[in-house]
DNA sequence: GGAGATAATTTAGAATCTAAATATAGCTCG
DNA sequence: CGAGCTATATTTAGATTCTAAATTATCTCC
C-alpha cells in the first residue's frame, strides 16, 4: 500500500474512500483562497491589480471578491484617487483585518501572557497575569488563563465572540494532534483541558503548541530569522528548549519532543542567567587562580551581572566561567548545525541579554566544531516571543480554515 | 488548448502571477492522479471497486480510466471470473507496471550499483561496476555510471528508452535543487554533470540525492522502518552519514547537509568495521589489563572479527573496546532521539553486521542519555539499501509527474 | 459634446463533476 | 427457452466553474 501521495486527511483518520467530491466547487475554493491571500498581503487592490497578482480572469476575480465580501472577509472600498485619472474608475477590494481577532497565549509556570492581534497580525493589546505560588488546581489555573485572555480582549475593545482562533504555548512537548506528551507533569492538564475549557466557555478554537516552536515561528515572522526557511531557535532560561523550522515547517517528531534538548548530556544544567550564576559557583572554585576568585564575591552574591562585571575587571575566574559557557553554547549550536544544517540559529529566552555578550566567543568556537556552521543571532523579540509565535500560529490556522470559518455575525453586519 | 496541463513551474521561483489557470482541467488532473494512485496500489480493480476506493462517480471513474488507458498508464483487463456471477460483467482496469522502468543508482567512490525496477517497484535486474583505482577523469567516471545503468537495463531486457525516471545517490550533501554542496571534493562533478550527461545521452530524468537520505527512504519503504513517518537512518561505514525522515518527509536543511554528522565531534573517527579495528588498536593499549591485550594479536592482525572473537573469549581489552563503541553509538542515537524524536533509528551501512552484536549494549545505554529514546534496529537491506532508496525516489518522482510523462511509445503501441 | 481610455459587465463556450434515467449482459428459475 | 433478476455500463440532464470575447459604463481631455 502506498498512502504516499494522497495523505490529506489531517483529521478524518482512517477512512478510505474520502478524497470524494472534487467537483468544480474545489476550483472555486482554491481560487477564493488565492484571492484572499493576495488581499491579505497588502493594501486595497483594484480588480486589475488582483488580476495581475493572481493570474485569474477579471470576471473570476470580481465574482470571487463579491463572494468574499458577502462572507465578511473583504470589503469594497472607494480607492483614494490621487488626482484625475482617465477611464472608468476601478473597483477596489481590501482585506478586512478587523473582521475578527486572534489570541496568542504564553502559558508559563508562573505567569500567563496574552496578545490580541487583528487578522493581519497587528498587535492590538496585551495582558498578563501571574499565578500565586503554591499548588493550584487545574481549574484555578485554567481560570487564570481564561481571564488573562479576556482582559487582553477587553484592552483591545473586542469581545470573546470576535475571536477567530487561539494559539497557546506551553513548556512541554506537544505532538501533531495537540496532545501534551505523557510524563510532562502538570502541563498534561492542558492536553485536553485547555482547548476544551476555552471552547466550552467561549467557543474558541485553540491550538496547543510547544513554546520553543512558537518562538521559532515568531523569529521567522518578525524576528531575526525573517524570511528564512531553515532556522533553529534556542529558548534558554530556566529551561532549555529548541524550535526547529526546516523547509518552512516546524519539526515535531514522533511525540512532539523534537528540539527538546533540555536533557541532552552535552548541555546539562541550566544555561539561563540564573544558570550563569550557578555555573560560576560550581566552576569558580577550580577555575580560580587568584585567592579571591570571582572578584571576591560571597557565593550568595554571585549573579550573572556580577560575573560579567568581574570578567570586565579582568577577573580570570569569571572569564573562565564565561569561556566555558561560550563553549557549551557553541557545542549546542554545532550539534544543530551539523545535524540539521539551518541557515541561522537564534538565541532567545531569558538568556538573550547575556547571550549578546557571549556571541563573539560562540561564533569563534563554532568552525572548529562543525563543517556547516550556521549563522548565530540573538533574539530581539524580548519576553513576548512565545506569545507572538502563538499569534502567528493562530493566523496560519485562520488562513488555512478561512473559508470554513463563520466570522462573528455582528461585524459581518456592522459594516 | 495545449500547454495547459503541463504548467508546473516547480522551479520558476520568484515570479508572481503564477497560480494562474486553475480551471476545470485541474480537477481532471487531480481525479486522474487519485485513480492512478488507487490502481498502483493493488491488482486490477473493477470500476465498482474504484468507485468505492476513490469516492468518485462511476461515470467519472470510467472516463478517467479510459483516459489513462489511452496514455498508457493503465490497461483494461478481463477479470478472472471465479465461478458464475450475477449481473452484467464488470470492466476491470489495472496499472501497467511494465509501461516503463525506473533506475536506482548508488554511486560510490569505488563502485557503482544500478537497480532496475518496474513502476510498482519490483526489482527486475541489477548490475554493478567498479572504478579502477587511481585518479579518474570526470568523463571516465560518468562513463562507468552510464554503462552500469545500461548493463542493468540489458539484464532486465529493457532499453534506455524505457526509463521513466532515475534516482542517484552520492556520498555528499545534495540540496533541494539537486546540487551537490560546495566543498564536497570530487562529488561536485555530479552536481550538474551527472544529470546533464545522462539526459544528453539517453534523455533520462535524473534526481540526485544524498546516499544516507536514500537509505532512509529504503528503510521506510521495505526495511525496518516500514510505514513509520519519523525515522532516522545511520549509514556507517568508511563514512558516517545520516538520513532523517520527519512527518514522512526527508530533511535536507539549508544546503542539503542535514544529517551529515560525519564531523560531529561526539563521534569523530570512523565507526565502520574498519573503524572497529582501528579503535581497537588505539584503545587497546590503555584498556588492556592483561599483558597480552586483545588476545595477543599483533596490531596488523586486528580486525573487527578478531576483536569480536577476543571479546567472546573473555578478553577484557576487546570487551572494553566494544563497550566504548557501544557508548559512542548510543550517544549518537541519543542526540538524534533528543533533537528529532524519531520513532525508530536504523543502523545501516557496512557496520550493520557488527551493529547487531552491539545492539543490546546500545539499547541499555540509551535511557541514561535521553528522555525520549527511540527504538533501534539494524538494517536488513544489506548493500543495496542506497540503490533501493534511489528506486523509491524515482518512483515518487514518477507518481508526481505521471500525467506529464510521455511513456515510451513502443510499449504504448505494443498493447 | 465627442474621442479616447480604462474598467466593469455580459455573453458564449468548454470542461468538469454529480445524479438520475436508461440500456446491457449474464444468470436463475419456472 | 424465455421472463425476471441483478449488478453493472452508458447516456442524459443539470450545475458549477473557468476563459475569452463582445458589450457597456464612466471618466478625462480637447
Amino acid at each position: 500500500m502506498e498512502g504516499r501521495a494522497g495523505d490529506r486527511h489531517e483529521r478524518s483518520g482512517r477512512e478510505r474512500s474520502e478524497p470524494a467530491s472534487v467537483g468544480p466547487h474545489v476550483v472555486r475554493f482554491v481560487t477564493a483562497r488565492t484571492v484572499l491571500a493576495a488581499l491579505r498581503g497588502g493594501g486595497p487592490y483594484t480588480v486589475t491589480e488582483l488580476v495581475e497578482r493572481t493570474g485569474l480572469t477579471r470576471a473570476t476575480v470580481i465574482a470571487v471578491c463579491e463572494d468574499l465580501v458577502s462572507r465578511g472577509w473583504a470589503e469594497e472600498q472607494d480607492p483614494e484617487r490621487a488626482g484625475p485619472q482617465r477611464g472608468r474608475p476601478p473597483r477596489s477590494f481590501g482585506f478586512r483585518a478587523d473582521a475578527g481577532v486572534v489570541v496568542g497565549l504564553d502559558i508559563g509556570a508562573h505567569k500567563t501572557t496574552a496578545l490580541v492581534a487583528d487578522l493581519r497580525g497587528k498587535i492590538l493589546a496585551t495582558a498578563s497575569g501571574g499565578l500565586p505560588r503554591g499548588r493550584q488546581s487545574a481549574a484555578a489555573r485554567l481560570d487564570v488563563v481564561s481571564s488573562v485572555a479576556l482582559a487582553a480582549l477587553q484592552n483591545a475593545g473586542r469581545g470573546p465572540r470576535d475571536v477567530v482562533s487561539v494559539g497557546a504555548g506551553v513548556a512541554a512537548p506537544v505532538d501533531r494532534n495537540g496532545h501534551v506528551a505523557e510524563g510532562s507533569g502538570f502541563w498534561e492538564m492542558f492536553d485536553v483541558g485547555l482547548a476544551a475549557a476555552l471552547f466550552d466557555r467561549h467557543g474558541w478554537h485553540v491550538l496547543l503548541e510547544n513554546d520553543a516552536n512558537l518562538a521559532a515561528l515568531a523569529e521567522q515572522w518578525r524576528g531575526a530569522a525573517q524570511g528564512l526557511d531553515d532556522v533553529a531557535v534556542l529558548l534558554a532560561g530556566e529551561r532549555l528548549g529548541g524550535g526547529i523550522i526546516e523547509s518552512g515547517r516546524l519539526l515535531r517528531g514522533r511525540n512532539g519532543a523534537a528540539g527538546e534538548l533540555a536533557f541532552l548530556r552535552l548541555v546539562d544544567g541550566a544555561v539561563g542567567p540564573h544558570g550563569i550564576a550557578q555555573l560560576a559557583r560550581e566552576w569558580g572554585a577550580d577555575a580560580a587562580a587568584q585567592p579571591k576568585g570571582l572578584g571576591g564575591l560571597a557565593p550568595a552574591d554571585v549573579t550573572a551581572e556580577a560575573v560579567f562585571a568581574a570578567a570586565d575587571d579582568g577577573d580570570p575566574a569569571a572569564a573562565a566561567v564565561l569561556h566555558r559557557l561560550e563553549d557549551r553554547m557553541a557545542r549546542v549550536v554545532a550539534v544543530l548545525s551539523t545535524l540539521l544544517n539551518p541557515e541561522l540559529v537564534v538565541l532567545g529566552g531569558a538568556i538573550a541579554p547575556a547571550a549578546a555578550r557571549l556571541l563573539p566567543g560562540i561564533r569563534a568556537a563554532l568552525p572548529e566544531l562543525t563543517e556547516t556552521p550556521a549563522e548565530i543571532e540573538v533574539s530581539e523579540l524580548g519576553g513576548e516571543a512565545v506569545a507572538l509565535g502563538a499569534v502567528r500560529r493562530a493566523l496560519d490556522d485562520v488562513a488555512e480554515r478561512s473559508l470554513e470559518i463563520a466570522l462573528p455575525a455582528a461585524n459581518n453586519q456592522a459594516r
